[in-house]
DNA sequence: AGAGCTTGCTGATACGCATTAGCGCTGGAT
DNA sequence: ATCCAGCGCTAATGCGTATCAGCAAGCTCT
């Protein structure tokens, strides 16, 4: 019972040919329809329900104002607070505004081609497959930096946030800043310690990196101390409250005697609500989502692809404060 | 550069037809392919990293394997952990294993027809346009019990579990219940009340109704207590602590004095983390989600529409106790 | 040698839609 | 009467894949 209603069906239905319904549908006003066949065509279509087909459509090379959201990890996580979540707000207010309808892929990258376009989310996809993409100009939009080449995303400007903060530490007397973290091979993580070098070049400090392993902090910290360093920048928001541990129990207190800036947000909202307001900023992932719709959707129209920053919300907190005379320089 | 490999690219390179290269990749054994031949098909195809098109695959096999889920409200609220959720894990899991994708319709439901057919979450869609769907053959399941007329749906068993709380009362001597809430007019009301109105006229105890309105308990406790009532069932969780504390101001100990039983659970999980473990049930919602998609496929596949109700599982709690001596009748 | 079988492959077709060249018809101009 | 223009529509084609009937060649058995 109950095949899908098709062109096909309407025509017969309606004593016309298939093309002629095709063309009451999506006619360019080249081919003309008589009033008269075109209402008898239209009516048969309310009468039926008749909606195209996607696959159809996407076949003749036609959109479908569908947008694809690709993800590794489920859409919806059990987790109940996700570091994707915000993006797919924005995601689903943008294409509620712009129409569009949402299809999530459950499952590989190789369903893209069903929508008109793809929303790739994070680190979810790989290189090859994304070159694959740029390759075939399948319209998509990473949200997330992607340091490959033609690649269209909207990012965040880890970059710039890192350097105001080391601006901000330089203004309070900060001589010696370290970087806390892996440094890459994320793109955001490359940012934001090409990010924190290049300030603190420019601002004429010494910098230094610590490629921290998890739990390897203990080793780490008394050397940095050691060295008189006053300002501690953390890649890893998820460990703010275990560094701080660390410096405590070496005698040091935060602000007092060290700073410590984070270089972004714990993910997850309610989980471990910091003990304390922490020196940071803040990755605008509701607005990131809707960029990316919107400029996924310039690209489905023909648009050029575009690799935009946003700039993140500095959240001045209070473990970063001037650099106590003592270890000052 | 540019275009997809396609299999006629693989055919050419090959040597052999369209026809050959399909039937190594999905022959059945019914039509047999030299060994020699196929490892040449093969090997072209790995050469070019050839990968079949969805949508040529699709429109072969007329299935999109596109499910539709429909809500009035976004798909993903921005408060934290939603009423949805649960549901919306279910259907993606049970989707991914059955190689579905899921298209959220944030348009609105007039596109409803682009997907094979569609889950429908809660009261989020009218009667009327229910009704189109079931007479226009529009395969869907709705994730709550819709009382309509050849409606499927996965539904709760709120009735039994109302009328199995009822029963563990009148077992621990509660001889005089109240309900207290609209009783409808949406179905899983209605359901909890018939089913505390059934079990009260099973047992032989005397069964009252209270249309709480808002704010109005303040109102309708007294006159409950005045005809000795031992016993109060909730409709609304998120009112299990206002009522409480409504009792304790009438001088009245939970459960010491008076039992209260919640018929289901507080929508959200952290938001207000009831100060008391009140006896309730849980309604299974990840599970019905689940359901819902794997007997949508199933209609979808030319099967029979069912209706079909999950238990809830009980929350034994603790302000269900013994009737109180002074109060027992 | 001819019948009958097996093996290995291809041609044709269908799926739903968009698009375009072009056909038949009417009516006005020549 | 002939020609042309304009109108209203259709036949045909392509998109990428799956599937099936059937063909040609080689083999075995009588």
């Amino acid at each position: 019972m109950g095949r899908r209603v098709t062109q096909r069906d309407i025509a017969r239905m309606t004593g016309v040919s298939q093309a002629t319904v095709s063309l009451v549908l999506n006619g360019s006003g080249a081919v003309r329809i008589a009033q008269e066949t075109r209402q008898r065509v239209l009516d048969a279509i309310r009468a039926t329900g008749y909606v195209a087909d996607v696959v159809g459509r996407r076949l003749a090379d036609r959109s479908n104002r569908i947008l694809g959201v690709f993800t590794y990890e489920p859409v919806f996580p059990s987790a109940t607070a996700d570091f994707y979540h915000p993006f797919l707000v924005g995601i689903e207010q943008r294409a509620e505004q712009l129409g569009c309808d949402l299809l999530l892929f459950t499952s590989g990258p190789h369903r893209m081609r069903l929508a008109d376009g793809c929303i790739v989310l994070g680190r979810s996809i790989g290189r090859d497959e994304l070159a694959r993409l740029v390759a075939e100009h399948h319209p998509f939009v990473s949200v997330g930096r992607r340091d490959a080449p033609d690649v269209p995303y909207v990012g965040a400007d880890y970059g710039a946030a890192t350097a105001a903060l080391v601006a901000a530490a330089v203004e309070l007397g900060h001589r010696r800043l370290a970087y806390v973290g892996t440094g890459g091979p994320a793109e955001s993580h490359l940012d934001r310690l090409r990010g924190f070098a290049g300030a603190c070049l420019a601002a004429g400090v010494s910098a230094t990196h610590e490629p921290r392993r998890d739990g390897a902090l203990d080793g780490a910290v008394p050397r940095l101390l050691a060295a008189g360093v006053t300002a501690l920048f953390l890649e890893e928001p998820a460990d703010a409250a275990d560094l701080v541990a660390v410096l405590r129990a070496h005698g040091r207190d935060v602000p007092g005697d060290v700073s410590v800036v984070v270089l972004g947000e714990p993910t997850r909202a309610g989980a471990t609500p910091a003990p304390f307001d922490v020196t940071r900023f803040r990755t605008p992932r509701r607005e990131m989502g809707w960029r990316a719709v919107d400029h996924l959707t310039e690209i489905v129209g023909g648009g050029p692809a575009q690799q935009t920053l946003l700039a993140c919300e500095l959240v001045p907190g209070e473990t970063l404060r001037t650099a106590s005379s003592k270890e000052r320089t």
